[in-house]
DNA sequence: GGAAGCATACCGACCGGTTGGTATGTGTCA
DNA sequence: TGACACATACCAACCGGTCGGTATGCTTCC
């Protein structure tokens, strides 16, 4: 009872095919056919649940973000004590999901918001929500882990959320130029240890002075 | 009489057009007219020096490359002596011009690679070859500031010079979902900081063991 | 030197297919 | 019975690309 309806509506179906075909195609070489036709759905309904193709795109900016929440708040690492641990662990299970092909292990909305930040302000404005309020829940750890730790640092937790961010934007980038994910996974290694360096954790094999 | 001829050809001025309006509007987004308006040239020139639209493409993320190339060989950060300042003069360097528009300080090549890498193999290698060629030349003074300052690591520098670039595209990415640069200079900030760690450069205020 | 012969650079009207979007019909369920 | 959730048919603008044609050289041969 406290499940809605898990039937499959026309609007769902056409939500999910926008987050399989956007991050194959892009935002602007995906027609509004092509959704339709990987949703099973016609074009009456397209428009019977969207007024406009950019109107799906905000909607589908939104769903991401409620898809990776959910799939996020689900994740192991959050079970740590020692709020540092959650941090590198959420660095060390975003290096892990890098795996198959491209279009499944990249970001909707890093993707569409290269298209559309000069042209379509909406667009934009979800994109942004979405990749904020995740390293929202990046930072709460980070401050918490800075306290624990007694960093007195010239970054902020917020800043550093953010470059965790922008590391996995940029992978996402160069496993497209390269065609695999192998690329991707070394830079989260390379952000991986620039926290651990950060907060004086250091690791087997390390090199220091 | 080394001086070829300055005189901007058809080619030369669609080539320029397409670094601005693509960096703007994306690929896909971005038409033939569009090109030729900016350029001010007919359809008629355009089909004339490029067989199709993807052709302009490649073209641009190989004038792209020439472009980019010219410009960094000429920055000021070569002078360092030690090569370890070469490597941080450049990321500093690539920080100070995080300036003005989106457009004007974010990466063509970038943007195209994400429209195309599933569906145009022409383009994302151009683009590959663009992105790795100015990574091999970080990766020089990086591999020399190894040796320099004795680092026996557990990372190389060909993937600690792709994760710059990892870090600078992710960069652009958020100051496109923000609309300015604040953001991407703090994760030029924060690479910057990594690599002192790296190579066990304190600044000052560091906090350090 | 000058005319023939040809290549390059460019023009812009045009074409067929595609695109986002609309108008209208139809089955279903409260 | 009427509102909702679609399906079908259709439209006008737009898009990448084509095509016939022109203007301007550059070469070669007499």
């Amino acid at each position: 009872m406290t499940t809605p309806t898990p039937k499959p509506t026309s609007r769902q179906k056409l939500l999910d095919a926008a987050l399989r075909v956007v991050r194959e195609q892009g935002y602007s070489a995906t027609t509004v056919d092509d959704l339709c036709r990987a949703a099973g759905v016609t074009k009456g309904a397209f428009f019977h649940h969207f007024a406009t193709k950019d109107e799906l795109a905000v909607a589908a900016a939104d769903y991401w973000s409620e898809m990776t929440g959910g799939f996020f708040a689900d994740a192991p690492y959050h079970q740590h004590e020692d709020p540092l641990d959650r941090v590198l662990g959420y660095i060390e299970f975003r290096k892990q999901i890098l795996q198959g092909r491209v279009a499944d292990f990249t970001c909707l909305v890093g993707t569409m918001v290269q298209e559309t930040y000069d042209s379509h302000p909406a667009i934009r404005d979800a994109c942004d929500r979405s990749i904020s309020s995740h390293a929202e829940k990046v930072e709460v750890d980070i401050a918490e882990a800075m306290r624990r730790h007694k960093i007195n640092a010239d970054w902020t937790a917020k800043s550093l959320a953010l470059h965790t961010q922008a590391v996995l934007q940029g992978a996402f980038i160069l496993a497209k130029a390269k065609g695999g994910p192998d690329i991707a996974a070394q830079s989260a290694e390379h952000l991986r240890r620039y926290i651990e360096l950060l907060f004086g954790r250091s690791q087997k094999g390390d090199a220091n002075v």
